[in-house]
This record gives C-alpha cells, structure tokens and sequence, in this order.
DNA sequence: GCGACAG
DNA sequence: ATCTTGTCGC
C-alpha cells in the first residue's frame, strides 16, 4: 500500500495515475491564440462532507463586468484526497457542471494548480485537457516548495494574494492578464472563483441541515 | 528509507 | 478540504 499522511491508493492505482497525468499534460498547449475571444470567464469549486460534494460554478463577464450565471448542485465524491492527485478526487466532481455549461465561457478559473505540478499535470490543467478549454489554475499554498523544479518558472504569485499557473491554452503572462481583470483590490481570489466557493459552502450548509431534519 | 505536497 | 477554539477589528 502507498500511505500518505491523509489517504492511501494501492501501488498499481498510482502507478496508472502517474501514467494517465504524464500522458495529459503532454497535451498542454501553452499559447495565447485564444485570449482575444475570452470574453466570459468561469469559477468552479467544491465542498465536501463525507461523500457528499457540493459544486459551485459561476461565470463573470468582462464586458458586462457582472455575474452573468449561477450554478451550484449537489454530488458524491468516492476517490480519498492525495497529494498530487487532487484532479481525480475533485476532477470528476466538476466536470457534469462545466459540460453542461461548457458553451457559456471562455476561460475556466480552477481551484488547485496547472502546470505548477510535479507531472505537469494538476486539477486546472487535467480539466483544461478534459474539456479543451483555456484553464488557469488558482492556489493559497504551493505544492512542494517554492524552489521546486515544477515550480520554477511555473507557479507565480498574485499581488501577495495567491499563486496562479497555467492550466491549458493560455501562457503565464495571458493568464495575469485575465486575473487582472477579475480579481479587484479587497479580492482574496478572482471574483468567479470566489462565487464558486461561496456557492459551494452554502449549499453543502443546505446539505447537512436536510440531513439532520431526518 | 523517510518526508512533504493543491483541495 | 473539514473540524475546532480562541482572538482581533469594524
């Protein structure tokens, strides 16, 4: 068994993740070819309690400088949290959501790394594959330390706000430009993303409160 | 071999 | 991420 400190997957499963992870990021496209048409940008997140996963989703307009949709809905996670493999835990989570709305944004903000991972292949750019879809990963903390190999030249910081890599379909440098515009002096984290989690925690609020009506 | 490492 | 106690500031 392969233990971590929180979970632990079995040998063989994390040798077919490693290899599923290497084999997507060799798919990446780092370029800024589609940046011109970004025009509305989404924010997935999501909550847990046990097995049950709350997402919350929105999309920000940067014309309309407003909301211009709202998701949130609830599911079932069944894969434990380890390190380095956050995208197939939270991955399948999402992706019902960001399907279904996948023709009303441009450009995805993810909560977890892009690039900035140790097989280039974290949540933001797993889904930014998934979905061929333009992807910029969103995080408090980095993963591994700061002078990481796949750190380096990766993973930047935000204004001393968070750190940000890129996922799919868009450079370091496109990916500032689009957080730039969504993420206002006072922001914690860009104004999709931010929703996203909001959304995400009250419904799982609704969630346990149904429960406990039993 | 051990430790650290998004959410 | 979630849980949980305590503290600070508007």
């Amino acid at each position: 068994m392969c233990v971590t400190r929180n979970q632990e997957i079995d040998q063989s499963l994390y040798s077919r993740l490693c290899r599923a992870q290497e084999l997507l990021s060799k798919k990446v496209s780092v370029s800024d070819e589609l940046l011109e048409k970004v025009q509305r940008i989404g924010g997935v997140d999501a909550s847990y309690k046990g097995e049950s996963a709350a997402v919350g989703f929105s999309v920000f307009d940067l014309s309309k400088k407003s909301i211009v949709l709202l998701s949130v809905s609830r599911t079932f996670v069944k894969m434990p949290y380890v390190p380095t493999f956050l995208s197939f835990r939270e991955g399948p989570v999402v992706l019902k959501t960001l399907r279904k709305f996948a023709d009303e944004y441009d450009a995805l903000i993810v909560n977890g790394h892009g690039l900035a991972h140790p097989r280039k292949c974290g949540l933001a750019t797993y889904l930014g594959v998934v979905l061929k879809k333009p992807t910029i990963g969103v995080a408090k903390k980095p993963l591994g330390g700061l002078e990481a190999e796949h750190n380096v030249n990766n993973l930047r910081m935000f204004e001393d706000r968070f750190y940000y890599s890129v996922g799919n379909m868009i450079t370091l440098e496109g990916a500032y430009s689009v957080l730039k515009r969504i993420t206002p002096e006072g922001f914690k984290l860009p104004i999709p993303l931010e929703v996203a989690h909001r959304l995400s925690v009250k419904m799982l609020e609704a969630i346990a409160k149904d429960a406990e009506r039993v």
